[in-house]
RNA sequence: CGCGGGGUAGAGCAGUUGGCAGCUCGCCAGGCCCAUAACCUGGAGGCCGCCGGUUCAAAUCCGGCCCCCGCAACCA
């Protein structure tokens, strides 16, 4: 059995939850869906950034102390996630106090190894703030604070002997031991390496109070992203670098940190370079998916067109909201949204698409057994038609099985390749490209027609688009698992028992997995017609 | 010559290893009546940013130019 870990960054705490943390969450989580669905053994790490700075400042402003600050923003996190039925395996926090010593227990071990030193930080410090300022804060040179220019000051500080792995870090990314994807953000990092000296890093600060420690020096606390970085690790259960052979073992290295491009050129040197010095292996890979553009324009508050989860889920659903991050734009790429496109894809794929296929073909299925005079309360609980005839192909539309059989492990396979490749929108066309292909297949058939004339083989093609909504139905799992719960129960199968841990996967996807003994149920609409 | 990405039908985008230019929405014309004003079929609409080169063959490879966008590290 292979093993799949993921991991999204863990948010920083200092804003609530926005579409771009929603977006990489839930791709992280389509992906986790999609390895436990195929049997990996999985797990899947998400969580909140509480220390630093900027939370200090944030708590102040809001007239908290940094600990109830932090622990109410987390809170919606965890919130937001649970709404949108995000299947982490676990929620860590930098608070933690079981993180907080492992991550003093890493930098004692780099420390007394020689790779972290003490040494000088230099930048630009802002006396009202009793802060260093970076070029990015200041507003014409001048801190917005206290519209001063900050003077350019040193201070003592622990530094990382970063510049002491460069050399393997490239190694491992020109070689892809160190996967960094999409292939431009691999050249974007590799010509960084090449072009750039690579300096060591401040890894503790003398100011700031909310953060952790340094075991031998307590006047210092840890550098925001040295804390951050080890929660890959602790979140596993690591307790520091004599935690040789706990369970953490079994997920380690990760195999998909999942990220945005703002925070990958951290996670290609910092973070690695920290790995290298603690003895332990690299992630397998870094993925890097793009930002949202509203309408052709960046997402900010000034321009008032920031799109909140929200607002998606109050418009679309649960599952609309997840179908419609994960579709509108090719991962791994910026992408262009808006209301108008959001509200267009969701007539088009969800109320047009899948929707309507479910309750055509669930409508039919009844009709069928209507006209056979089949037992049972024909309305609530119809028997599906004909089941035994179509198992053996009889009649004229016997090719028909025979196609269907193939063109679904072809799907299969197609999905399967796009998802290990994290292609999650070409995923999401092979799903689409079949409801296509049944709503072409009812309407050349015209069962309602075959019905009427007790056509002897209508049973056979209700069993073939039933069955395929079965396939249909497990491929959309990972994306809209509420909704594959409901196709499922339509066909009078249940969703749990196909995840249950007996079952195979490959059993599963088999064509004519659909007993003839279920009973079909008329469920609601699955996604209302937005006008 | 800082690094990287992009310019393809009215709009938004796909186009891996060069081989008839595709998808969704919109538009037009038919079909169907099982379904959520849905679904199916056909059609109109493109000098694939510009110029040159390689090739039997270029949206795709090479060179040059124009325009747009992101990033330039201790900012999470």
């Amino acid at each position: 059995m292979n093993k799949f870990y993921i991991t999204t960054p863990i948010y920083y705490v200092n804003a609530n939850p926005h579409i771009g943390h929603t977006y990489t969450t839930v791709a992280a989580d389509v992906l986790a869906r999609f390895h436990r669905l195929i049997g990996d053994k999985t797990f899947f790490l998400t969580g909140t950034d509480e220390h630093g700075a900027k939370i200090e400042e944030w708590a102040r402003d809001a007239g908290l102390k940094p600990q109830e600050f932090v622990d109410r923003v987390s809170a919606k996190f965890q919130f937001i996630w649970n709404e949108l039925n995000i299947s982490n395996d676990r929620f860590i926090r930098t608070t933690e106090s079981e993180h907080m010593r492992a991550v003093q227990n890493a930098l004692e071990f780099m420390y007394k190894k020689g790779d972290i030193y003490k040494g000088e930080y230099e930048g630009l410090y802002c006396r009202g703030c009793e802060q260093f300022k970076t070029e990015r804060d200041l507003i014409d040179g001048l801190c917005p604070d206290h519209k001063v220019a900050p003077e350019l000051m040193k201070e003592e500080c622990y530094m990382f002997k970063m510049s002491k792995y460069r050399d393997e870090i490239l190694k491992k990314i020109e070689k892809d031991e160190f996967k960094i994807l999409p292939a431009e953000r691999k050249n974007e990092i590799s010509s960084f390496y090449k072009n750039e000296k690579l300096e060591d890093v401040s890894f503790s600060r003398k100011n700031v109070k909310w953060g952790i420690p340094l075991p031998w020096d307590e006047t210092h606390t840890t550098y925001v992203w040295a804390d951050a970085f080890l929660n890959y690790l602790t979140g596993l259960g690591w307790t520091g670098p004599e935690d040789k052979n706990g369970s953490w073992r079994e997920y380690w290295p990760a195999d998909v940190h999942l990220m945005s491009k703002d925070i990958l050129r951290v996670h290609a040197t910092i973070w690695p370079a920290m790995l290298l010095s603690l003895g332990l292996g690299l992630p397998r890979e870094l993925f890097i998916h793009g930002f949202f553009l509203v309408d052709g324009q960046k997402m900010s508050k000034s321009l008032g067109n920031v799109i909140s989860p929200e607002d998606l889920m109050n418009r679309y659903g649960v599952d609309g909201t997840r179908y419609l991050l994960m579709s509108a734009t090719p991962f791994g790429h910026d992408g262009d949204i808006g209301w108008n496109k959001f509200d267009e894809k969701y007539n088009a794929d969800l109320a047009n698409g899948i929707g309507n296929l479910v309750a055509r073909s669930i409508t039919l299925a009844e009709k069928a057994s209507l006209i056979k005079g089949d037992r049972g309360d024909l309305t609530q609980n119809s028997k599906i038609p004909e089941a035994e005839q179509a198992r053996y192909g009889a009649g004229k539309t016997q090719n028909h099985n025979l196609k269907f059989k193939t063109e679904i492990e072809q799907s299969w396979k197609t999905y399967q390749e796009n998802l290990l490749e994290l292609k999650i929108d070409s995923a999401i066309d092979v799903i689409n490209k079949r409801i296509k292909f049944l709503d072409g297949y009812i309407t050349e058939m015209k069962p309602w027609e075959m019905i009427k004339n007790s056509n002897e083989n209508t049973g056979e093609v209700m069993y073939n688009v039933l069955e395929s909504l079965r396939h249909v139905a497990l491929m959309l799992w990972p994306f809209m698992p509420e909704t594959a719960e409901k196709i499922y129960e339509s066909l009078g199968l249940d969703m749990g028992k196909e995840m249950a841990e007996d079952k195979k996967f490959e059993d599963a996807i088999e064509w004519g997995g659909l007993s003839f003994e279920t009973k079909i149920k008329k469920g609601g609409v699955l996604f209302p017609r937005i006008f």
